[in-house]
DNA sequence: TTAATTGATATCAATATAGTATCAGTTCAA
DNA sequence: TTGAACTGATACTATATTGATATCAATTAA
C-alpha cells in the first residue's frame, strides 16, 4: 500500500525547494535538475498546483515559480487530496451489505473514523514545518539554506 | 486515495461472514452469492487466505471454508498487507535528497511516524471486533447471526 | 531578435486492479 | 460407482491508474 505516489512527493520536494528560496522565480528546470524529477512531468504538477493557489508562475525568460501561500498553510494532507484524491476508504465499503435497512453502520463508523485519524495527522505536517526540521538538521552539520 | 482495494474489501466481508458461522464449512459460492462477490475473484482470495493461514478449506461436496484463526487475531492492518502490500509512505522519500551524507532524516522520520499510527489504527480493528459491532447492531432491530 | 521560459495538450508505456475461464482432482451421496 | 458439488491451480483479458514524454504556441528579459 502505497502512501504517497510520485506525483504527491515531487510535490513536496518542489514546494521544499520553492519555501526555501522565498521571493524568487525558481524555473522548473531548476527543480528538476535539482530534485532529479523527471521535467515534463515536474511541469504538469507546478500547473496542478498553481490551479490550487499554491503558488504563482512568471513567464518568459526568468521566469518561473513562487510560493503564494504561507509554508504553514499547506498541509501534506492537501497535496495528497490534489494528486490522489480524497482519502477513502473504499467507494461505499459494508453499505449494500449492513447499512441497508438501518440508520446508522457501525462499521462505516469504524472505518470513517480511521480515516479521520489518518487524515489528521497528515494534517499536522505541513511544508512549513518539514522546512524547519529540515534546517533544523542542517543547521547540525552545515550552514542553513541547503537541501543536500 | 483509496484505502481498501477491492481484493481487502471482500477478504473482509468473506472472513465477516466466516467468523460469524463457526465450526461449519462455507463454500465459495455460498460466499459469492450472500456478498455479492464475483465467484473466481473471491475463490483466489480464499486461496491467497489460506496461504497466510487465515483459513481452511474441505475440498469436495460439501466442502468450503471455515477460519483457521481467533477473529480476534485477524487485524485488518493483516488483510491490507496480504492484498495490497505493506503500509509504506514511499519507496525511499526523500532519502537521496536528503539523507545522503547524515546518519539521521527528520523527514523522513516524520514520515515513517505516520506510517506507524495508521498501521497501529489498522491494527486495532479485527475481525472480531467488527463481527461484535455488527452483532450488536443487529441486535437493536433482528436476531443475532444476520448479515443484512 | 532570440534564448529561456511557462501554458496547454496529446500521447505513450508500465503497472496495478478487477474480473473471467478452464481443467484437474477430491469428496459426498444417491 | 458414478455424478454433482466442491476446491486447487493457473492462464488469460480488460480497464484504470500511474509515471513519463513530446510538441507547439505564447511570453519575457537581455
Amino acid at each position: 500500500m502505497k502512501v504517497l505516489t510520485k506525483k504527491t512527493d515531487y510535490a513536496i520536494r518542489a514546494l521544499l525547494m520553492l519555501g526555501s528560496k522565498r521571493g524568487v522565480y525558481l524555473s522548473a528546470k531548476a527543480i528538476s535538475t535539482e530534485q532529479d524529477i523527471p521535467y515534463q512531468f515536474l511541469r504538469g504538477l507546478l500547473q496542478e498546483m498553481i490551479r490550487h493557489d499554491l503558488i504563482i508562475s512568471k513567464e518568459g525568460a526568468q521566469g518561473g515559480f513562487m510560493l503564494k501561500k504561507d509554508p504553514d498553510e499547506i498541509p501534506i494532507a492537501q497535496l495528497i487530496e490534489i494528486f490522489q484524491g480524497k482519502v477513502q476508504v473504499s467507494e461505499c465499503m459494508f453499505r449494500k451489505q449492513l447499512c441497508a435497512n438501518r440508520a446508522r453502520c457501525v462499521l462505516r463508523h469504524e472505518i470513517m473514523r480511521i480515516e479521520q485519524v489518518v487524515n489528521s495527522e497528515f494534517d499536522k505536517v505541513t511544508i512549513g514545518k518539514l522546512i524547519r526540521d529540515l534546517d533544523a538538521a542542517n543547521g547540525m552539520t552545515h550552514g542553513s539554506g541547503e537541501t543536500a
